[in-house]
DNA sequence: CTGAAAGCGCTTACAG
DNA sequence: CTGAAAGCGCTTACAG
């Protein structure tokens, strides 16, 4: 390994001044910068990591930490998106991104690990599930910086930031409202499935229901899976024995679509000309799936994952200290799935 | 921060017979190591990486290194497929993943960075696309050890990791002969976009095109289109002009499956009673967005990255040296878009 | 079996 | 403006 004592040989100069030089530091004759530039150049020096890592006690590296399994699909797209996102804030910061994906599950792996070996200077939590007691505890005692993106325990006092899913599901269900249905189903999780957000957005389409029709939902109408689409087909079959047919479907995820045209199509119900439906996330946006579009909500991912990374980096580089909790709106599209009836 | 000295003190012995209990060195004598472990747990130590990276020259990080595209839906489950692969290999390593995703195009962003500063031990090149000049470049100069995943120049030194793609081709095209085609177009990417992989599959098609009807294919059945859907549904569009129209389709990738039955349907023309189509990577599979399974040929994107890692430790723990370069095979799954005739 | 010395590559005061 | 000294947390010979 090429190291500052092998340009200082070659430049004949101390490795102090080389070290001057590779930092930018005023304090250095033209001259001798020059000759020592010349000679990183020559011999191809670039300053390794280790020596500065252990002397300032920074490496320049954060975690993301995440839980998603990425064999299912929504959930790749909102990790990878919300990576993107990040990674564009460690570019300006010159920093790097040790991706730590862990199951709760899996007892023996010991994924903080990096947070005991001062591996990283912070990290950032991506879930849909919450973030593991154990994890809150070791960042509480290393003292490293953290901001979750999504879903968190609501007494505990981290920076996060999401989207504002409760008014999201209000302004949906509104808008549904608009296009003439008065029958409006909701697919959401069950409750086993601990999700703040989609109840949230159950939330909000409880609140327009009422604000709208003056009486509660009727609780026929909603209908709850788990996050895979056969789970999602299996939940949805109550459907074909109501008596008054919901005339739309808001889902709480637009993983469920597939699986409820699927089992409308069965039975002869076709969307969007017999049956309206939305979604969210915004998952199939560039799928051709269907001939028509699938009107969801877009969440933002990629700008969670950056506003993530700068409150992080602030932190980080002590240019802030205070908490930042942060509600980024999701954005409706309309699509041909929403029909006006 | 916690050191080893801290520990020392706390246990009335010298720092260095700390590092050797850590090191689990056999020259302790019982009781010393009794009292050091006991104060290791009483003040919470555990060494820092930034020490031991300085002193040994390794840091037990990869790199994984991508110009995949986040936002195209099909490269995030490749991606993400591979690292969950890499990443068991890593856990068996004590090794963490350092994800440097980039863009060619975008020259201002020096994501060779971690290579030039040490920052790594090794690195896997996921890529559709080949790995570009600079990299390998930078690679070979450091002698950093790497493993490619999928693409690669054919006149390159590295091993690499991939999948029998004329073989699968060559299968998939007689699969279907079989089931009673006769006139079967292939889908495939433009020639501008050079993709060895799906290059390769469209080779096997037309060899067992060749062999099956003793004449080589016609060249009105190949079609071609960028990745995207939009394009893959324009670039078809030429199928309704046929005189004779093919009754099936080997699509290079799945991603081109939703807009040709897309399109079809609009023509009225239904899949699988009017035609079948067959798939290639496997990534719609847990998907419901038809009444029909689709047939494929699944990637084993896990395996893949298992293996790329396997490699990769062999050269950084020094166990290997030699070239490895494998393909795995993929596995054809038959589903209802293929229909007997 | 245990510890003092030297060193990994770098930076941060300090002295000149 | 430049360099010698000390130190970041660890390990690797070496001496006892």
């Amino acid at each position: 390994m090429v190291t500052q004592k092998d340009v200082a040989k070659y430049a004949g100069v101390s490795f102090i001044t080389v070290s001057r030089v590779v930092n930018k530091e005023p304090n250095v004759k033209e001259e001798t910068r020059k000759k020592v530039e010349q000679a990183i150049k020559e011999i191809g020096y670039f300053p390794g990591f280790a020596g500065k890592a252990l002397n300032s006690g920074r490496c320049n590296t954060i975690a993301i930490l995440t839980p998603i399994n990425f064999n299912v699909v929504s959930r790749s797209e909102y990790l990878l998106g919300v990576i993107s996102g990040i990674q564009d804030v460690c570019r300006k910061n010159e920093a790097d991104i040790l991706l730590i994906p862990f199951s709760e599950d899996d007892k023996n792996f010991d994924f903080l690990r990096p947070f005991r070996q001062r591996k990283i200077d912070g990290s950032i939590f991506v879930g849909l599930k919450q973030m593991p007691t154990n994890v809150i505890e070791e960042i509480k005692l290393r003292k490293l910086p953290c901001v979750i993106v999504g879903d968190r325990k609501i007494d505990e006092s981290f920076s996060w930031v999401d989207t504002d899913n409760e008014r999201a599901g209000y302004e949906t269900t509104k808008r549904i409202w608009e296009k003439g249905h008065r029958k409006i189903a909701f697919y959401g999780v069950l409750n086993s499935i601990y999700n703040k957000n989609i109840f949230d957005r159950e939330k909000g389409f409880r609140r327009a229901i009422l604000e709208l029709s003056g009486k509660p939902v009727s609780e026929e109408y909603i209908f709850r899976s788990s996050y895979d689409q056969k789970s999602a087909a299996e939940n949805f079959l109550p459907f074909f024995s109501l008596k008054e047919k919901p005339t739309a479907m808001f889902c709480s995820t637009d993983n469920h679509i597939p699986p409820v045209i699927c089992e409308l199509s069965k039975h002869g119900i076709k969307v969007p000309d017999d049956f309206s439906i939305v979604g969210f996330d915004g998952i199939f946006q560039d799928q051709m799936f269907y001939n028509f579009s699938i009107a969801t909500n877009v969440q933002p991912f990629s700008i969670m994952g950056k506003r993530a990374a700068e409150i992080l980096f602030g932190y980080i580089n002590k240019t802030s200290v205070e908490i930042i909790q942060e509600e980024i709106p999701v954005k409706f599209q309309d699509g041909g799935s929403l029909k006006q009836i």
